[in-house]
DNA sequence: TTGCTCCTCACGTCACGTGAGGTGGC
DNA sequence: TTGCTCCTCACGTCACGTGAGGTGGC
């Protein structure tokens, strides 16, 4: 297992310190230790949960939402995300909406 | 000037109770009295003025931006509204690209 | 006194941002 | 001692949600 240091990892998933703390909080992860100056170590495994934490993320997916779907049975997900994918279906109707009244705003002045 | 409850201000126009004290705590609205009982009153202008504010977070300006805008000549409003909407039109992208993410997850169990 | 409505705080939510104060090794 | 990096709190942000405790009039 080849462990990385915080820093590392954060570059490496474009994620910040205090998100990854974030993600300690709320129990999704964990480092695997500390070196000898006392920083904390992640290995392979957990550096690719933190990705993808990342990637639900980016779908849309509260950390909360990801705690309960990361270590469930992929058969499980599935309705998951497509109730996930319906709403932003509706997120993106809406802000064509929004799109809509600005420009009629925006004619207007 | 006819003056509505609270209570009224809020079923006109959707708003909760806290909605509005989170807009008078902003400085953009402001009760303009209390009848007898204490009620808060608000005049038609300044209902008038909510309903504004409303329109605005349904595009998506923050309180703090309304602020901003709200008291604005027209003229500077311009190009608010449309770096309001080069915005909207990236979040659209993006919802898209999540959208297409989504698919291709849902596709692959 | 009970019951109802409204008022004014004020803590909680969410996912971090942003210091603050302290530590280890050069 | 100075300077650098990292660590662990903990308050701040945003727009309210959700009580909590108190008041006025029937």
């Amino acid at each position: 297992m080849q462990e990385a240091t915080l820093r590392e990892v954060c570059a490496k998933y474009k994620v910040s310190r205090r998100a990854v703390q974030g993600y300690e909080k709320a129990g999704i992860v964990k480092p695997t230790g500390k070196n000898k100056m006392g920083y904390l170590l992640y290995d392979t495994a957990t550096q690719e949960r933190i990705g993808i934490i990342r990637m639900y993320q980016d779908i849309g997916f509260s950390v909360r939402e990801i705690k309960e779907i990361i270590d469930a049975p992929k058969i499980s997900a599935k309705p998951i995300l497509e109730k996930q994918l319906e709403k932003l279906k509706k997120e993106r109707s809406r802000i064509e909406e929004q799109i809509e009244i600005l420009y009629d705003l925006i004619q207007k002045r």
